[in-house]
DNA sequence: GTCTATAGATCGATAGAC
DNA sequence: GTCTATCGATCTATAGAC
């Protein structure tokens, strides 16, 4: 039975909005508490951890989110064509064609406390290890090395294309990465 | 003559070091101050201006930095598997196999106040453009686009080594890089 | 030019009324 | 659970002695 008042995951997606836009160290709590709508009390009743418990509990929403949009669907369909083609669709809608930041990304160039290093780490191995699989499935050859080159032309996509302020560029970018990654199937068949 | 005294440009590598590491919110005056050796006071005498005006002196000693010793080399040499290979040897050095944050990426990732876009889009589209006009020169087909992809690869691989603590992959996906290059530049002869 | 001292604002976090 | 009030710490920036 859904209860009416605000519970802690409502707060999640809001929370993540701001980290992504501001960063951790540039998501003040009074930022925070403007944004969601609820007093630092409030705030610290669902995180007594403060804003760190806060970005743990939206990159762990985020990374339950990649394992159910992302990596399961991916081993779900023995094309990887399909499956690529799936993912990347999936990639440029949650990323809003690389105008919205990656938060894991972000933290990955900026944790001078190494406060999130696991959580971090985890994301990228799980989505690597996933693809790995995939490509191995598929009988590519150099599967992991084809994986890590998924992952890195997401994420720098999004850093050009936030620097550019274009959109285009990473629509572009997962669209000639679709190319390659269907030519090398055709070169293996 | 030079002179004995620090001088404002003295204290830019150690800056740009600060901001690398900490981003430019975490990067805090007295941080600063202890890094550099230098009070409040004389930091404010040499930057009026206060943190932001240490972040852009910071950007235009980087582009600076990259015109000459990365983008000019570019259009020096007439073999562009000689040009990429002197480029992406210089990056790996300079980025120290992607352990060292690209600080112009990290403020395309979190600029909110858009306080540097216009530096940060600057250095982008001149890397882009000059490895473009290389890779024109060279014959190749599609030329901005390969540029565009080189330097989405190297800003991704900066991420992931960072997120993996992995510089061996920064090394592979550079080698990697290069020799897709090469085979194209042997496609077109 | 460099320092110390400090202003004034904002930070993360807590206390306690309701 | 949510709020307001407020704590002490830290922030950016300034003032003024040397």
């Amino acid at each position: 039975m859904p209860r009416i008042v605000a519970e802690r995951t409502d707060t999640l997606p809001t929370l993540a909005e701001i980290f992504r836009e501001y960063g951790y160290n540039g998501a003040s709590l009074s930022l925070i508490s403007k944004a969601t709508g609820l007093g630092k009390g409030s705030l610290y009743h669902f995180f007594p951890g403060g804003k760190a418990e806060m970005a743990t509990a939206v990159l762990e929403e985020i990374e339950a989110w990649f394992q159910t949009n992302i990596f399961t669907p991916l081993l779900d369909t023995s094309d990887p064509a399909c499956a690529i083609t799936e993912m990347l669709d999936t990639v440029m809608a949650y990323f809003q064609s690389g105008q919205r930041v990656c938060l894991v990304g972000s933290l990955a160039l900026n944790d001078p406390e190494d406060r999130f290093v696991s959580l971090v780490s985890r994301y990228f191995e799980g989505w690597i290890n996933t693809l790995t699989q995939l490509f191995e499935n598929a009988g590519y050859v150099d599967a992991s090395d084809l994986a890590e080159q998924v992952v890195v032309e997401i994420q720098g996509g999004i850093v050009l294309t936030r620097a550019l302020h274009n959109p285009a560029l990473f629509q572009r970018r997962m669209e000639k990465l679709k190319q390659r990654i269907i030519a090398l199937a055709e070169r293996q068949d």
